[in-house]
DNA sequence: CCTGTTTACATGATAATTCATGTGATGCAA
DNA sequence: TTGCATCACATGAATTATCATGTAAACAGG
């Protein structure tokens, strides 16, 4: 009898994207960046401001750990907590210059770890991958 | 400018897993199951005895939380140690009759929501979703 | 056999996340 | 308006997970 999980896409989605984040992780680390400060770049990058909430849901990560989160950030100068014009209970949270070249480092170091990863592929099978995925997501 | 995550595979991957995931967990907290029970089960069901080991790649953690979540599980008589004979270091975690009934009820529950999750797509597309991500698996 | 190394797991100390809840801002209905 | 419900975020308390390390078992040379 087959495992249950070989088949089960809930599974093969959390490992796929578990081990492949993973080698991207080992690499952050090198650079002594945590995850979280590298999922929070990426959000802002390249210009694009964003609540708490919205990079709690962006991040995977429920509101409190974001507020924690975000503050040390800010404390480290990679973003800057503003208040939202528009609706003052939102908090505006953007990418300082230093956090936007660390971020500028990063994203190229992760695009060339996706180029890595999807050597076999072809371009079409990397964009159908990919649109699959996006499909999953806007259903 | 677009924002640099839209089209990166390991964010996709992460939401996709994340978001899908989440819904199945709202069921499962509906029956008062964790995550990392289910997560568990799943991985030793129907007859497929793990060790400590194992267990953490299969669910994602690592090797300290997986001790204390066969802890838990073996306490509430869902799953039992055993020593391995082959290799004494190890230990041989496998389904109790209780822990299998459980697994069996959250399986049909888990086909059901994969089933939904996969409504819009022909058999064939579901399974070439599944083996596009078995191939990143087993790059 | 030994001895040094690696592997598998357990565990105390620490760090991180989450839950429950509070505060202030916003929206909506009467 | 006014009152009530909801939203966005912050924060203390509690839960969880992780790191660092220890122990015992396997393993590889010499």
């Amino acid at each position: 009898m087959e495992r249950f999980t070989e088949n089960y896409l809930l599974y093969l989605l959390a490992q796929a994207s578990g081990k492949a984040s993973a080698e991207f992780h080992g690499e952050l680390a090198a650079e002594g960046v945590p995850v979280s400060t590298w999922r929070i770049l990426a959000t802002l990058y390249p210009d694009t401001p964003a609540s708490i909430g919205e990079l709690a849901e962006s991040c995977l990560t429920k509101q409190p750990t974001m507020t924690r989160q975000v503050d040390r950030l800010a404390a480290a100068g990679l973003v800057t907590r503003a208040l939202n014009a528009d609706d003052r209970r939102k908090v505006k949270v953007s990418l300082t210059p230093d956090g936007r070249r660390l971020a500028d480092r990063l994203a190229t170091m992760a695009r060339a770890h996706e180029a890595r990863l999807l050597r076999e592929y072809t371009p079409e099978q990397a964009a159908e991958l990919k649109a699959a995925l996006a499909g999953l997501l806007s259903r």
